[in-house]
DNA sequence: TTCTTAGTTGGTTTACACAACCAACTGACT
DNA sequence: AGTCAGTTGGTTGTGTAAACCAACTAAGAA
């Protein structure tokens, strides 16, 4: 037990407890993906023998994470029914918490990723202590409601810098936060917890997207662009997140989209979240305004949906302008990454009928040859909060450490 | 033996045979990386039992795949000397092909990645058939120069778009290819070889780099620029070939760097080949020509670069300019992959002097909070042809199977 | 009853860990 | 110079854990 919970990062020699850990958890992946499954379709698909996966099975039942579902669904025609078996229900849990200025978030996930309890704290001046403080405490509150059940660890998702292997939150533009040591304070609070993942919000999003999202993503390369007051992506290559060698792979914002244009606080010109944030929508509304007699100005995004929603042309023009930019960026990932998939998180996603289209068609464009397998643009598919999801994404990790081997 | 070729590719059960054979890559890792290493170090690295290193050297001793060095160096002040352990020299080869026009190139590699033996071919109207041919024919002939010696596979680069997983090419430019069965028409020509690995110029120049560039990367997660005639960027995340859904990762030629710029053939505009290719510093040269009474039309890259060194104003700013845009996709690229380092490969490493701090000025300027961990752009340290360096390495993979296990 | 599929049981194989051992070398003390 | 403790490198024999295999039982259909 204590073994399984070390990380085998990178290169790992093998021995048979390693074995072991590795086999169990394909196994468990098996039966996340496939439940509810027969151990002779699991012996089929991994390839181990019906007897290792029977023994493996029996020790995964023993620690109440399957149990063996009485509904025999499945089977050929003719022989023995298949006994199938399922991630247990209500035994294992684990904790999310989404940290946002101006809101915080708190659930409670159980292994099948269902959220069980969830709860948001409304702030804007907050201090890495206080907020930890507050957050884990509506946590460990949700968590009595939930009964005296495995407990297993706690994700979090932070918007901006992070470096995961340590779990410190390096800069945070949003909270005001830098070089945090998030999960020093999140075990302060919570020190019976096993493990804290740490995480940024569009990486973390991404992992929630392959994991719950309803686009089946085939070949788990992903990226998920979060539009909102920046601009960030989660790349997923292979399941796995790219983290970058300083932590800033995805840190989007400061491409260049337009040559010689808009000077940005970087130093740069033509930065794409001048171009592609909420700000870049309400300017542009605001100057398309400013321009037409009698105009009212926004001040938040909401007023500029509002009015595009109730035909103000203007506003459209103003969503279209937004959207196409948010096309020319997602294009540049596009070409580099060639991803499976591109999702977009974010407020853009509730008017994703307005301007869907345009992000795709500015997206789309380009890639010459790629033109009969084309990726598409698509809204987050989540039923809540990506950030929230994402932080419990992580957390699930800790119960189901994915293996890849690759020679 | 036979087991050991088999790839396996994402989930991979273990058994005692795929366990060993990790254990006994590893170990084959550690020596590449470590050589002349002692077999108590080696223990010491992987964190197996002395015991298992030694019975697995043992075998890979009596493959031939490693020598016990008779020079002793290395070891404490006291205690019993320690016996080194190196690649074997001279025993186990590979071919490598870069296929490209108007060069394609031949080379024998033993396992250190030292090149034994090359050879070219200058053709225009190539066939694939025809080339295909020609190119084994000199391999086969160095072949004969080395003796009866272990010949393992042939590794083959191709500027273009390529499956590697079925070792096609789907399209090249260069070339004029589209959809070929690359490793069907070589091993036509070499029935005998083991395995035969085709990929993408940029990608397998990028793995080169890993393996023997001599600037020694960090983390393995680097970016390879090929800037040619087309542009191409091979990436590697944790010393993998990042392939991408429809095998055009690095396909960076139509990144928009010009929001609204020229009109490309893809049918968007602004995209990054028309600026940072040969053909684009060629343009600017003769459009400053052009406008200076009693100009020379220059019509190679050689031209240029000779005009440049004469210290021709025209050609100096020509090149300045070529550098600014080779530089500004370069930082899109940093921005989205915040790679360990990115690297440059074509001619215009010829020139990095006049152009490399340009490249890195334009480059490095956006990323505003890694600024002290600075990811710089350099030239490529190979000693040879990166793609044709890129096939070995291709092939290389054949014997050296590297493992990463994460969880 | 026979056939088919699901799952279990007991024995076999393989490979790593462990510990005791041999090997080779240093240096200090006699 | 000779000897022996101390140290490090590497080998050998034994134990154990895990997956595999083949033969088995279980359960249901034709």
């Amino acid at each position: 037990m204590q073994a399984r919970r070390q990380k085998h990062e990178g290169i790992t020699r093998i021995n048979s407890k390693v074995a072991r850990d590795i086999n169990r958890s394909i196994i468990l992946a098996t039966v996340r993906r496939g439940q509810p499954i027969p151990r002779s379709e699991i012996a089929e698909i991994t390839r181990l023998n019906k007897s290792t996966v029977s023994s493996i099975v029996a020790r995964l039942i023993d620690e109440e994470l399957l149990i063996e579902s009485p509904d025999r669904i499945g089977g050929g025609t003719v022989g023995r029914k298949p006994v199938n078996l399922s991630l247990a229900q209500g035994k294992h849990f684990i904790g999310a918490i989404s940290f946002d200025a101006p809101c915080t978030r708190v659930a409670i996930v159980d292994i099948n990723g269902t959220l069980r309890a969830r709860d948001e704290i409304w702030t804007k001046v907050v201090s890495p202590e206080s907020l930890v403080a507050q957050s884990v405490a509506r946590l460990n509150a949700l968590r009595a409601t939930i009964g005296p059940h495995k407990f297993h660890g706690i994700g979090a998702s932070v918007g901006g810098i992070v470096d995961a292997d340590q779990s410190r939150v390096i800069y945070s533009a949003n909270l005001g936060w830098s070089n945090v040591d998030l999960s020093a304070l999140i075990r302060e609070q919570a020190p019976d917890v096993e493990t804290i993942s740490v995480e940024n919000d569009a990486k973390a999003s991404a992992l929630a997207e392959l994991l719950w999202g309803a686009h089946r993503i085939s070949s788990a390369n992903l990226v998920f662009v979060l539009v909102g007051v920046g601009i960030g992506a989660g790349i997923t290559i292979n399941g796995r997140v790219l983290s970058g060698d300083t932590h800033a792979a995805g840190e989007v914002g400061h491409m260049t989209v337009v040559e010689g244009g808009e000077r940005c606080s970087c130093g740069n010109s033509g930065c794409w979240h001048l171009y592609a944030s909420e700000q870049a929508l309400i300017r542009w509304f605001t100057e398309l305004k400013s321009t037409t007699p009698g105009s009212v100005p926004a001040v938040a995004l909401s007023d500029v949906v509002d009015a595009a929603r109730a035909g103000d042309a203007d506003a459209l023009k103003a969503l279209q302008t937004w959207a196409q930019h948010v096309g020319v960026g997602i294009g540049d990932l596009m070409c580099i990454l060639d991803p499976s998939a591109v999702i977009v998180g974010g407020p853009i996603t509730q008017v994703w009928d307005l301007v869907g289209d345009t992000v795709n068609a500015s997206a789309g464009g380009r890639r010459p040859l790629a033109s009969q397998h084309k990726t598409t643009v698509l809204p987050t598919s989540l039923p809540d909060n990506p950030p929230l999801l994402g932080a419990a994404a992580l957390s699930i990790r800790s119960v189901f450490a994915d293996v890849t081997i690759s020679m």
